[in-house]
RNA sequence: GGCGGGUUGCCCGAGCGGCCAAUGGGAGCGGACUGUAAAUCCGUCGGGAAACCUUCGCAGGUUCGAAUCCUGCACCCGCCA
């Protein structure tokens, strides 16, 4: 498998670095590079919605797909109910199973459109409900169990790190799950690779010696490397959360800007594991930003492709037309009636009838700040903003003249916080 | 089963009868500097315009007055069995 310039999949990704441990890499370069395989990636309903830092499989899976390999998407109905005990110190919750189920189509639905489900090499969903719902106790503790050493399970470091404070039997279980996982796509659908996040590691080793325990295989895993901020914080949190893929929990505009206010430090790392440029194209806007870091070209590269690929590229559109509206140099008198509705439906957009209230109400109102107080604070720290003028004094009514184009009042908080209001 | 320790604001963590909406740190938020970046510095961080109201696992009680004392309940963590 290369492209026309002789580069392989593998070759590609080595540079990109989206590869940080390997069942045998002379094997699994041979395997990849090879003919179309089956691989598999899986995905727990653990919220009802995927977030960017899930991305790096989704995005590295279409990249598989696109070299020709044959992808099962598993989103875990069975492994989702369980929990696995990786990356935490505490029990998970568990969710009711109706709520696991709901999240599962969800998930599904939300994957669907990165992949290809027609042609040689259609993708495939899958869940692991359907071969682990069914499985009695006595079958899985005789057929699965009984090749575990539990002296090994103990050793593997998510369940190590657990020892002291704690970790159930059903969080202990979890690795024997996905290890089965592994061995019943090998058998079903002839998988022969398994990868995931490196906090998979542990587990998805357990699935490779598991399918050879039982006699099958051989098969190959790889992992993906955490994604690392240079500031140290957790990668895919911005103001008030986790950025979501599905858009009702995360607007493409906040999408977008999640990306374009990436670190410049982070960038580059960014651009390889998520974007598909070439490597030419890549290192081109590695230069631009090194020449003229301020004009954020390659945070803008970036944050349109991410979002055309997960929104499409209307969405991501509007969300440049958006940015430049609000962050643009220009009057937001100049912006048409058109744009400025355009642009502030992307940021938020809060409707009032009949007589504009005051700028602190107005500011809770579009959910700008949580309280009153929140409100007179922002104000008087000179963080509140009135189509880009400061707000001063927090009883000022607003008066009718303020409405840009009669009916539009831009709002912010900080330097890149914006909502719309609409007097209707 | 016994003994001891713990449960405080988003997180960690002080407080141990009034001066406590509760020290400190982190996160968050705002400002300055910039580039919608980083680093740094400053400010802020329950609700209320205020009076004042609601918070310190839950429910009662003692007291003029409790996060702080007592009783019961729940959960967690050690040590012993």
């Amino acid at each position: 498998m290369q492209d026309n310039q002789g580069v392989t999949l593998v070759d590609d990704m080595l540079w990109r670095g989206l590869i940080q441990d390997s069942t045998d890499p002379d094997e699994l370069r041979k395997h990849l590079d090879g003919d179309a395989i089956t691989f598999y990636v899986g995905f727990d309903p653990t919220a009802a919605s995927l977030h960017v830092g899930n991305l790096m499989q989704v995005v590295t899976a279409r990249r598989l797909q696109l070299a020709g390999h044959n992808p099962l998407l598993l989103v875990g109905g069975a492994t989702g109910q369980i929990g696995d005990p990786g990356g935490r110190s505490t029990e998970r919750q568990l969710n009711p199973q109706d709520v696991t189920a709901g999240w599962v189509l969800r998930i599904r639905d939300q994957l669907t459109p990165f992949m290809t489900f027609d042609g040689d090499n259609a993708a495939t969903m899958v869940n692991n409900l359907d071969w682990t719902g069914e499985l009695s106790v006595i079958d899985f503790l005789r057929d699965v169990g009984k090749h575990f050493p539990v002296n090994k399970m103990i050793a593997r470091d998510v369940v190590k790190n657990r020892l002291e404070t704690g970790i159930s039997f059903t969080e202990f279980s979890y690795q024997l799950l996905q290890a089965n996982d592994f061995y019943e796509l090998h058998s079903r659908h002839d998988c022969s690779l398994q990868f995931g996040g490196s906090d998979q590691w542990g587990n998805i080793t357990a699935g490779v010696d598991y399918v050879r325990r039982r006699g099958a295989g051989p098969v190959f895993a790889f992992t993906t490397p955490l994604v690392l901020k240079a500031d140290g914080t957790k990668f895919g949190k911005s103001a008030g959360g986790a950025t979501w893929l599905d858009p009702t929990m995360t607007s493409p505009y906040a999408f977008y800007q999640f990306w374009v206010n990436a670190d410049d430090r982070d960038v580059p790392h960014y651009l390889r594991y998520f974007s598909f440029k070439t490597r030419e194209e890549i290192e081109e806007l590695e230069k631009a930003t090194a020449e003229r870091p301020q004009a954020r070209l390659a945070q803008k590269e970036l944050a349109f492709e991410i979002t055309a690929l997960v929104h499409g590229e209307e969405e991501a559109n509007q969300a440049v037309m958006a940015s430049q509206a609000l962050f643009g140099r220009g009057s937001l008198s100049d912006l048409s009636a058109d744009t400025l509705r355009a642009a502030l439906s992307e940021a938020g957009m809060t409707q009032v009838r009949g007589e504009l209230p005051t700028v602190v109400a107005l500011l809770q109102e579009a959910g700008l700040v949580k309280s009153g107080g929140d409100a007179r604070r922002t104000i008087a720290e000179g963080g509140a903003y009135l189509n880009n003028e400061r707000i001063t004094d927090p009883e000022a009514v607003i008066p009718e003249s303020a409405l840009l184009q009669g009916r539009f009042l831009v709002l912010r908080k900080g330097k890149r916080t914006f909502a719309g209001v609409e007097r209707v």
